[in-house]
DNA sequence: CTTTAATAACCGAACGATCGGTATATTCGT
DNA sequence: ACGAATATACCGATCGTTCGGTTATTAAAG
């Protein structure tokens, strides 16, 4: 990777840190600037199309992350049991045990969510699909896997917020360790 | 209740509309003026602390109504079972079937957030102590109560949030469905 | 290897619009 | 007549955005 682009890597991340803590309306361009160490003039050099972009940016990158992450954990060999393992261990740290929000929930919020609206949907329904295939691996019917999967994300995403709120990661942990259960246990 | 205290009454309720939708970033203060069909001026003038001052409130207002809501569903009589109903359905009413997003989720986010977390947190355990004493009514021991609830309360803020995402009410409602059987059954 | 041309990256300063908030005046219900 | 409520007009600060121009980096030409 050459050093421009593994600067531009660098900036996405911030970026990410950003919209993440704040969400879209409370991520302004002044607060990116000091977070990523560039001049607003610069954001717009690297992303032209300003604020949006950068969102837009930012969520393609999440989506292609998540979908890299399935991939080496959902998508590896092994017995559904480990691999609903491996993907639960993956999603602690995505989330660093509780202690960062997730960019689906934050960025879908007022009224610019509309805008993201398609790219959030496509990347939790993306999600969705990996954790259905896993559970009818296990030996679920569709429409039951499909379920497990949903409750699973349900679960994740209640407890990055109830963990937030009540500040005891504690919760998150707890939420997470149901997760290979749901997978592939009746 | 008089005129005074109908109209406050109806003034919350649309700031609570906004700040749930929008969160509090979002809120700009025109769009409040919108939305509640006041002058800048009148807003102050019936809340002098200004935008956070109505936050508070609202934040406030919740809370009261959750410990009513909770008196009269956990604390009516009946059996354990009958409660947990009757607690599911008034979440499905206040949530609109997964329409309306939590104000403790949209309040918690970003910086301002640093000033409403302690209501936030207050509502949140006000409602996962009455949802454990239910769990402990229904013969489960301390922790497995507490763990439980939060499990419970875990569901329904994720639920909200996929359905929010994905637009699609049946998650909320099978999420809820599960919450009567992890309160009261083994 | 230099020199030169082109391009990418960056920044200070400013833009108009909107932010949250206020001062003053007027209307309204009682 | 009196206070509560609303309206008008305005404030400084910050919003997202853009402009003009300088500094690095890369590529081509000698």
């Amino acid at each position: 990777m050459s050093v421009r682009e593994n600067h531009r890597r660098e900036v996405i991340d911030r970026l990410t840190d950003v919209f993440r803590v704040h969400g879209y309306e409370g991520a302004t361009l002044s607060r990116i600037a000091r977070e990523t160490g560039l001049q607003k003039a610069s954001l717009y050099h690297l992303f032209p199309g300003g604020k949006e972009e950068m969102a837009q940016v930012v969520l393609r990158d999440i989506g292609l992350g998540l979908k890299e992450m399935l991939a080496t954990t959902v998508g590896r060999s092994g017995t559904p049991a480990e691999r609903a393992s491996a993907l639960t261990n993956a999603l602690r740290t995505f989330y660093e045990d509780g202690r960062r929000s997730c960019l689906l929930e934050t960025l879908s919020l007022g009224e610019p969510a509309k805008t993201f609206r398609p790219l959030i949907e496509e990347a939790m329904s993306t999600w969705r699909a990996a954790m259905t295939g896993l559970a009818r691996e296990a030996g679920f019917p569709p429409g039951e896997a499909t379920r497990r999967a949903e409750r699973c994300i349900t679960l994740v995403q209640g407890a990055l917020v109830v963990t937030r709120v009540m500040g005891d990661h504690k919760i998150f942990a707890d939420a997470l360790d149901e997760v290979p259960r749901l997978l592939t246990q009746p």
